[in-house]
DNA sequence: ATCCTTATTGAAAATATTTATCAATAAGAT
DNA sequence: ATCTTATTGATAAATATTTTCAATAAGGAT
């Protein structure tokens, strides 16, 4: 299900400066911040305002079509995410981001936290960081 | 190695705002930002600037003392981190957060992300968000 | 204890980031 | 083409972070 769909469904509209948000971040491969977007969006001589990119990003966000990237430094990254669950794979050098299906098997660290903690897991964060095949060369 | 250890190791020195922060992280049992500590700091009536904190923080993370939670909302949570590879573990509800030695194995994903990237993975962030015993019961 | 060197502090200002307001605009249904 | 109202973006306000620099104090030497 698109955006255009999404936002039907809550008679919500689908706008140029939604779509300039969108196509940017489709056009990515490293994490944007609001900031970064909008730069972009300037470049393209596209009139948009900083706030709707914040804004469309919160709504990207809701909708589950974006994801934020939490590397030690930068922490508002913003990805395109594919449905469902996925995690974030980041270049240390370039940036460079991938996601994988986050098919892994946790459920063994998981259950031992559990018992040792006697915390209730419902949810994680998980982020793998190294070196893009681009950048093992140099 | 203590921090006074690590401060002598490099030259430099032991003073009380230095001190004030490690106290009060030592205190804490949730992610504190650096405004956070610098309230703490002034309900302890000590004197301390705010961007004495902001240097702190960043001293603490050079030596590995502290580690960042990255919460959702909050990005830049500080807590105080025991030596070696550990991650939180943080209540969704009242933030409370404990560590656990990172002994998991992550081995099998890594290996299969490498293979279907072609990325060299070298480090990783994982965090665990629940339900503490306490809040369990709420 | 006193002196000296220099790492450290914090007030103040400069930047950067995020959020709130609100009149003007434009999506999209009729 | 018209109408309703979601949306935009200029502006301002609120937060958060970083830079500057003269005054201070840590801690080694005497
Ligand atoms: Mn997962
Ligand atoms: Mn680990
Ligand atoms: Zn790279
Ligand atoms: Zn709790």
């Amino acid at each position: 299900m698109d955006l255009q769909e999404k936002l039907n469904q809550k008679g919500l509209r689908m706008t140029r400066p939604r779509r300039v948000v969108l196509s940017i971040l489709e056009a990515a491969s490293v994490p944007l911040s609001a900031g970064t977007i909008y730069q972009k969006a300037l470049e393209r001589k596209e009139r948009i305002g900083l706030v709707t990119v914040y804004r469309t990003l919160e709504l990207l966000d809701e909708f589950g079509m974006v994801r934020r990237a939490h590397s030690q430094d930068e922490c508002h990254g913003y990805l395109l995410a594919s449905p469902g669950h996925h995690h974030n794979l980041v270049c240390h050098t370039c940036m460079k981001t991938v996601e994988f299906p986050g098919s892994e098997d946790l459920s063994g660290i998981v259950q031992r936290v559990q018992r040792q903690t006697g915390y209730q897991v419902n949810d994680h964060l998980l982020e793998l960081y190294g070196l893009c095949p681009s950048c093992q060369e140099s």
